[in-house]
DNA sequence: CCGTAACGGTACCGGACGGTACCGTTAGTG
DNA sequence: CACTAACGGTACCGTCCGGTACCGTTACGG
């Protein structure tokens, strides 16, 4: 939900850059010091703007984190390269560095947003949902194709790299190195999608 | 560190029991609350003492934490069953739910004990470090009986299960079930270890 | 040109919490 | 029996922070 737009017909508009800053100053340092490191004092500090400014947009700070972080992220396009290495590295590099922080900003925030369920929830479903259901549909393409066996554990797989992100950012404060996703895919991902049935 | 055992010679003596109450109480609340749900009176009101009687032993809120996660730990034995799919799972267990609560008490605190990196590395190096090495000396073990290839990326493998129990817990405030470690060994961790050289 | 509402700035409120100080009481030691 | 230090209890301090209120100023619509 974007700004709450109840706002008069009348009078001075709402500067649109300011919102813009504002966003960008919560994904910033959301990013660099968490959760709590994000206070609303710092925000508009960094956007160069009041608090009053902030508190006129969203009635509450979960609200403004959540709508930072569903303005960072941008939805990815299930890869179809014709190689099941290639799609897999594709949908998999979403959760490594990169320019867009989504993945770094989702983890920060999920951590630690404590214990309103509602929000998690919101958080959750928004922005750690498509990224990860684009692994999933890969994988199941691949076994429509019959290149996979059917008898893989989809969701466990699909997980893998995601969860390994989350961790990366939670412990060591830093995003998952491309080279490490890369080494999942080819000694993780890749060995258990191709092997025979075990057990 | 347990209690500053800087004490007199003369006096009345410390109560053990009390000691006792208060690491208990501190577990507690961590795995219940997490780390800033666990406040010094939330903890002495637990283990029905006073605030004084706890900073009579520790100097400062994570100097407690840390004792109380150390004390919840004890170190694994590495398995050697004689079966690879046994000695996994033996291994990856300690990191399901249980009655060994180390486990979840590492991840409430690693994921929130904030930007002190001196009393990070201290809660890791105590408590995350054997358990993933029980994982990797079990695979090492078994690459050394030539059961396992040696080109199998180790670390990454025996990072799995603790990763994603990591992630359960901060997560889904709950810990790994033992059907899903067991899924994570037998359709990730077996395919991968006994897959031939992929790539 | 007047009304309205957003603007930056700031003072302020209230609650939470880590940590300290001091009480009278109690259990040990010499 | 005197001395000492831990005990439970509690009042207190300082700080941080989310959120509110109010300022004079500014930009737009009717």
């Amino acid at each position: 939900m974007p700004p709450s737009e109840v706002s008069g017909t009348t009078g001075r508009p709402r500067d649109p850059a300011v919102e813009l800053r504002i966003l960008t100053a919560t994904q910033d340092l959301l990013a660099d010091h968490g959760y709590p490191g994000t206070t609303i004092a710092a925000v508009a500090a960094r956007a160069r703007c009041s608090k009053a400014a902030i508190y006129r947009r969203w009635t509450t700070k979960p609200e403004l984190v959540v709508a930072a972080v569903r303005a960072a992220q941008h939805v990815p396009e299930p890869p179809d390269t014709g190689d099941l290495r290639e799609d897999l590295l594709a949908a998999a590099m979403h959760f490594a560095e990169s320019e867009d922080r989504s993945g770094v900003l989702l983890a920060s925030v999920l951590s630690e947003i404590g214990r309103d369920p509602e929000l998690y929830e919101a958080a959750h479903r928004v922005v750690g949902g498509p990224p990860v259901a684009v692994l999933v549909a890969v994988i199941e393409r691949w076994i429509a194709r019959g290149v996979v066996p059917p008898h893989v554990h989809v969701r466990l797989l699909a997980d893998v790299v995601p969860t390994a992100a989350f961790g990366s950012v939670v412990l060591r404060k830093r995003a998952l190195d491309p080279s490490t996703v890369e080494e999942l895919v080819d000694f993780v991902l890749l060995p258990a999608l191709t092997a025979p049935g075990v057990r």
